[in-house]
DNA sequence: GATTTTAGTTCCAAATATTGAAACCGTGTT
DNA sequence: AACACGGTTTCAATATTTGGAACTAAAATC
């Protein structure tokens, strides 16, 4: 090998080989064959077979005798609730999104980057008061959405180049923007702006507004946004905004204010 | 293979014990930092910090710089996503939930068994009509809710003898059941039953009923609670018997429709 | 301000676990 | 009967993990 590493690899050993193998397993969104996941995973059969016997044995995974397939396993529920209690907004945001949606009606995503993408953490549906689990861990693209797009307006240059080199870019609609130039022109609008638009970018008649929710020494700490789905949407959704900036702004202010809770409580 | 396993030891190699560091922070249920996680996990010095550095990598802890401490990242939050769509029952018991909500109005628990606790993987609130993300992946004992005696009650002898093992056997009220016998004295009552009742066992003031949800082939697939805070519970909740074991009976159906949710590990 | 303690980080040779090609097994297919 | 396929096991070569000990930075104590 030559003078400047090469190879900024981060494998992590046999861990990180075996965790990627949970990965693989969870993108298919379905109980999986050990021969499908094979190729799917770039590793030799006897390995694969060891890290997902392991997985197994671990409760990582699952293993349905039946069908002879593999799942990611309920240990993994466990281990996100502690994750999404201490890791994520939505505890600290939750009485400002039961305020919010009781105040607009409508539906609201709370959202953080994870990986460059964007992972929701919560949500208020315009239907359901509030949703579900299944809501929080959800995952999409930051670069055409609304959260995503807040979120990467008021991210420091050398952490944005790293999430746009993420990006797929792929055309969702016609309004979708398709480059790091475009995309970049939008941030500054963007910051300008103080909050964005996702105007039918991911999907097709799906407007929303969203606003960053920033500590106060500028670090991206999340976002929030306001989902119509009418044809009018956008009109409705601008008298929202300088409610969601507010909104935004106390959610901020509680993260920071947030003491560590002495111990867990068990209800 | 011998006769006489030797060896009962499942320690996973560095996998397995990089994964137990992990349990170890979400017990925690707070940020923690190294030296506090360092007497938890009976590790080296040196060997802990390089698991916690994987694990960091990997983005299944997240460290605070500010605070240097570590929790559980969001990565495990979108996995979980995966896990509780796929390997949990609440997917296919939420129409269920929402119509026994409805006709209740009381407060219900949906559960599965792990690791010999009870794992919560969805709710209903009397108050709030869905519950959210933050209520399921929470874990309690079995040996003293309707739900964990429940699902003990219908487990085959050696899984049952496998769990009782876990049990901690702590008297949290008056009423808690703290040995083993008079647990399987009150689990053949459950079984003759159909149901069991939690007659303030866990929390003072709390009582449930609660339904075990079993496969055709009489498998445990989960259990399902309705619970009351009101000191003339018992008799309140009685009338819901037959709803609630109704009510068990269509999920189970709807699951084994759908899937046969295996309870593989003999751990 | 010097010194001790504590918390976190790095080193490195020895010990050990991981690796994966190949062989094997059971089941279903030609 | 031979073959193909999915899954499982073996085992020697090898790369990785291990953890005692030394080290550094920062904080507490003198």
């Amino acid at each position: 090998m030559n003078d400047a590493t090469p190879k900024p690899e981060k494998s992590d050993g046999t861990v990180g080989r075996t965790l990627a193998v949970l990965d693989r397993v969870a993108e298919f969104g379905r109980p999986v064959r050990f021969a499908e996941l094979l190729p799917a995973c770039d590793l030799p059969k006897a390995t694969l077979y060891r890290f997902v016997q392991t997985l197994t044995n671990q409760g990582m995974l699952a293993f349905d005798e039946d069908r002879q397939t593999y799942r990611p396993g309920l240990r993994l529920v466990r281990l996100a609730h502690a994750a999404w209690a201490q890791s994520s907004l939505a505890p600290i945001a939750a009485p400002y999104l039961d305020q919010l949606s009781k105040e607009t009606g409508q539906t609201l995503h709370l959202a953080q980057l994870d990986q460059g993408m964007v992972l929701y953490v919560d949500k208020r549906n315009a239907s359901r008061p509030v949703e579900m689990f299944s809501q929080s861990g959800k995952v999409g693209p930051a670069y055409c959405t609304g959260v995503g797009k807040a979120m990467l307006a008021y991210l420091p240059e050398e952490a944005l180049q790293n999430a746009l080199t993420r990006q797929s870019f792929h055309r969702f609609t016609e309004h979708t923007l398709t480059d790091a130039t475009s995309l970049r022109a939008e941030l500054e609008n963007i910051r300008k702006r103080g909050f964005a638009w996702d105007d039918e970018e991911h999907e097709p008649g799906i407007r929303c507004i969203a606003a960053p929710i920033l500590s106060p020494q500028g670090r991206v700490l999340g976002a929030l946004s306001i989902t119509s789905g009418q044809p009018d949407g956008q009109k409705q959704l601008e008298t929202y905004a300088p409610l969601i900036l507010e909104t935004a702004e106390k959610i901020a202010k509680a993260a920071s204010d947030w003491r560590f809770p002495e111990q867990k409580r068990a209800d």
